[in-house]
DNA sequence: CATGAATGAGTCTTCATTCAT
DNA sequence: GATGAATGAAGACTCATTCAT
């Protein structure tokens, strides 16, 4: 870990119950706060006043604001980047109109379980800490992508880096707009039907054999 | 214009040649600021310098802080959406490949003119008057765009402001991931035509008869 | 000038008639506070509050508080310095019995123009950027005093720098105990005679001949 | 005892070994933070961790910060009190070169038995009880001294008091040059003899008959 | 008795905004 | 109109002290 990482980390391992519950706490709170009054307003004090404690216990188990915002960020990162990693082992070797469906499923269950939070992050993801974290979560979720890519029976593709990358983020895109709440109403409901449109669309073009 | 609305809008049309140069001048010291300070470091009195003025001259044109970055936020949406729609009429009535080729093309043409500015505004749209001002132009830019779809002679859309919707945010997403710099080098070079693979392909699904 | 040493200067000349008198009414102030109060409260709002203004036009001035508090320290220091100085240059090829009058009347003339501020100045002088400008006048003074020392027709010193520093830590002590306030009533009024008694006494023990 | 003396005391007097161990403890850790971090970091968790146990366990022998301060001040000034009565004592009666040497040696050898502590405790000395705790002892110092000086039989003293301060705090003045580095390298070797040459010519100008 | 998490007042510093010149 | 000094509210962060365990 380097220095610039290091000065982010959380300050004390929540080992016993109480810190769990105290970091839970803090998270919950500064998601609440992001959501209702914005990064700018996202103080400190205010974070611990909704969370229910002194500013003072924010450094308890924090260093600085930005390694609370980071912590949220990453933990919340690390689920997504989990479901990407974990549908694409699952969908190894699977044809890939499987595996478009299950990238699909997959990116939709882990971003839309909270809806708050994911909305929420994106304003943490643009600040300080923020753009290192999203590197390397996107970079631990391409490759995985890539990886189940190469292992399509069905398809070759000649630069899975770039097509995986493609992919993801055309998956990106379309949810943080519906998140962002850019939509009209019912955007939401035909979100993944049509995900996997477009996706199975774009994985489509390197199918190895016209189908039949 | 609601009150909320009012409060962000420029104090005086620049209809004289002074004021359009200040206010160009301003929003150029806007986007370098931002660039090299970031948002929370992008004050007024640094803008002002920049643009070789005193803070007071800035009150003169704009009646805080946000209204200017809003602006400045503004005048570049503006431009993207003026883009798409003169894409979007451009190709009103051509084949749905052609579109793809014509979408993508004017949105990158759109967004990459300036990368720095484009990636120095996410961070305002991500604040306070942001969101609204950029889900205005999403609007405009996906009625133009679902009118241009539905004029395709070789498909037809059951929904094509949820086509629009997909394919614009689709194409989103990847220039949003280059901008923010969370790409591997090479990523630039082929994101033109691997996004008009993508629309194209997801397009394609909606083609009314097979390809001869 | 270093880095380190840059951090402290004022962020502006005091050139305009306005912001001289800011200067000198926030030095002021920072005395005034650093007596009353003590070096840990010497705070900018109270600094601030004694000169009559608010805590961000300290700011307009100083880049943080340490900087405010050096430029007291370095205005008092640069006050002593060229006293000594003078006196060195002004007794230089004079009998070592005139140089000790010349010096010590020239010291405590420097030192007791305003005990309030000499006595105040010690804290800052321990603290942060203060040790480091005491050092470098102390060389100043130093210098000054051996080039006399040596320059006297009547004595002849082995070792002038070890000498001179000495002789003026001897005078700095007994001033320093006045102004700390350790002394009984009196011995301020008898202090000057008693200090060329001191410094005869020692530069005489480096005299040529016997007193004839 | 006064009210404002009385609030500084230890707590309770450590008449157990335990006690006495800790309150060890907790005095060099004081010296060590104090050294590390300077006055204004020297706090009651950071002493506390550097002694081995936790800040509760400070409160149990002082009641506040100031008190444990001021004890590791008073610790050392009585030391240094001790070595000055002890030689006032030793030379009682002695001529006065004799009593030079012996007073330059004792301090020296009071002050510089641990440098860092010496120096360390200037800023405490400064600050807060400090000051009242340094006229104390120094009275006590310039009593012992005054009363050696009476005893000389080659010599006689018309206001001993003042010279006993001017004798002491010109050996005083050097000494804290050199503990605050304020030198040249070479000064510490020649500190000693020197001192003596000064304090020695000093004292000589009350010598009742000329050397033979 | 020891512990160390919690508290919250108090510091420094920044910055949007105003207004006298 | 332009200027930029002044304002003071607000934010991040620290730390002496307390008290439940």
């Amino acid at each position: 870990m380097d220095t610039a990482t290091a000065a982010l980390k959380p300050r004390k391992n929540p080992v016993q119950a109480r810190s769990t519950v105290t970091v839970e706490a803090l998270h919950t709170a500064a998601i609440q706060v992001l959501t209702r009054e914005g990064l700018s307003r996202c103080t400190t004090t205010r974070i611990a006043e909704r969370a229910g404690m002194s500013v003072g216990s924010v450094y308890q188990y924090y260093p600085n604001r930005d390694a609370l915002l980071s912590a949220v960020l990453e933990t919340h990162l690390e689920g997504v980047a989990d479901a990407i990693e974990g549908a694409s082992r699952a969908f190894n070797g699977k044809p890939i109109d499987e595996m478009a469906v299950g990238l699909v499923s997959a990116f939709l269950a882990a971003k839309l379980r909270d809806p708050q939070e994911s909305k929420a992050l994106y304003a943490v993801s643009a600040d300080r800490g923020g753009p290192l974290l999203v590197q390397k979560m996107h970079k631990r979720m391409l490759s995985a992508i890539a990886a189940m890519l190469e292992s399509a029976p069905d398809a070759r593709f000649d630069d899975p880096a770039m097509t995986s990358a493609i992919a993801f983020s055309a998956l990106v895109g379309p949810v943080r707009t519906l998140l962002d709440g850019y939509v009209e109403p019912g955007f939401e409901e035909g979100l993944e039907s049509e995900l996997v449109r477009l996706l199975t669309a774009y994985l489509g073009t390197h199918r190895l054999s016209p189908e039949v």
